[in-house]
DNA sequence: TGGCTCATGTAATCTGTTACATGATTCT
DNA sequence: AGAATCATGTAACAGATTACATGAGCCA
C-alpha cells in the first residue's frame, strides 16, 4: 500500500515525452513543473536506477561537447506502467503551506509579524506568475500541433489560477490586518 | 538544517491556544486546519513526547466519563520556543498535486480520462468549501472578543479562495478538453 | 451483540532531503 | 583565473505513513 514511487512516477511520466538525462529532469522538475510538484536529486538518480532495474526505461551513455551524460529512455514496459497508474483514481493531493501555518498562529507575532510572512509569500508569488502565465501563452500558440500541449496547457493553467487567488488574498489580509492595527 | 520539527511545532502552536490530547490535535488537524496541513497518529504521538522530553509541553493524565486521556499543557519555555519559530521565514511552501502531476501527462489517458481526474478533484473542493465559508463566516462574528479568531479568519479566507479558483479551473479546463473532443 | 468513536501507542518501512564527493566545461 | 553550470552519484539522516495492537465507552 505504501508502494506508490511517486518520483518513479513522476520521472516515467517525463520520459514518456522525451528522452532526458537525470540532470534534465531536474530541471524541469523546477520549472515547468515547480509550482505542484518537486524532486531532489537525491531521489531522482535512484529512482532511475530502480525504473532500469524494473525495465521501465533503459541507459544510453553518451559524450556531448566532451560531457559525459547518461540519456533514459521509456520503454514499452514503462509506457503500459504508466499507463496503468495514471487511470488510478487520485486519492489525495497533498499541500503543506508554513506560510498559512505561521499565520494561524499570528496572535503570537503580531500584525507587523503577520504581515511579513504574507508580504514574503507574496513576492514569491509575484515571481512565479509570469513565468506560468508565459507557459500559457505559448502553450495555447501551439497547441493545435500536438495533444500534449493541451494538458500541459491545463496544467499551467492551474498555476495561474491559483496564483492569482493567492494574489488576491494577500491584499485582502494585509488589508485586514491594517484595520486591526488602526485600532 | 534539517532540524525542523515541524510537526511538533504545529503541536506548540496548537497547544498554545488551549491544552488538548493527542486525539484532539489529530481532530483539530483534520477539520479546521486540513485544506494546509496534516499529520497522522504515528507522527503525532511521538512530537508529543519529544515536546515533553523538551520541556516545551507538560502532561497531565486524567480520566473523564471513564476514559483515559492525557492532557497537553505548553509552557512558557514552549511559548518562547514557539515565538521564535514564527519569526524565521518561510523558506517554502510544498504542495505536491497528484491530480496535476495525472493531468501533465493526460495524452496518455485521453480527454475521458483526464476529465475523471478533474471531477474526481472537483467532487472533493465542492465539499470542503461550504466548511471552510462556514469558518469565515463564524470567525467574522465572533472576531471582536479575542484577536486569535481573526488569524485563524485570515487563513480560512486563503482556503475559501483558492478553493473557489480552483472550481473555477475546473470548469475552464472541463471546457478545453470538450473542445477538444469534438474536433 | 456488533460496530463506531474515543484514546494511546509502537514497529516496520518508506521516501525524501541535505550534504558531500567528483570532475569537466563554459562563461566573464 | 575563478565562478557558474553541467553532470552523476552516495551516505547519513530526518520525517512521516501504514498497519498493527490494545482497550474502554456509546449507540442501535
Amino acid at each position: 500500500m505504501a508502494n506508490e514511487k511517486k518520483t518513479e512516477r513522476v520521472i516515467l511520466g517525463l520520459l514518456s515525452h522525451e528522452s532526458m538525462t537525470g540532470y534534465e529532469i531536474k530541471k524541469r522538475l523546477d520549472t515547468s513543473l515547480s509550482f505542484f510538484w518537486g524532486a531532489s536529486f537525491g531521489s531522482i538518480y535512484p529512482a532511475l536506477n530502480g525504473l532500469e532495474r524494473d525495465k521501465l526505461v533503459t541507459k544510453e551513455e553518451t559524450t556531448e561537447n566532451g560531457r559525459d551524460k547518461i540519456i533514459y529512455t521509456i520503454t514499452d514496459q514503462g509506457r503500459e506502467c504508466l499507463a496503468k497508474w495514471l487511470e488510478v483514481p487520485v486519492v489525495k493531493d497533498e499541500v503543506r503551506y508554513e506560510t498559512l501555518l505561521k499565520l494561524f498562529f499570528g496572535a503570537g507575532l503580531g500584525p507587523g509579524g503577520a504581515r511579513q510572512h504574507i508580504e514574503n509569500f507574496e513576492a514569491k508569488i509575484r515571481m512565479g506568475l509570469p513565468l506560468l502565465e508565459g507557459f500559457v501563452q505559448e502553450l495555447d500558440g501551439i497547441r493545435e500541433l500536438e495533444k500534449d500541449h493541451t494538458y500541459y496547457m491545463i496544467t499551467a493553467m492551474f498555476g495561474v489560477k491559483t496564483y492569482q487567488a493567492y494574489l488576491e488574498w494577500c491584499e485582502e489580509a494585509k488589508e485586514i490586518l491594517n484595520e486591526m492595527e488602526e485600532k
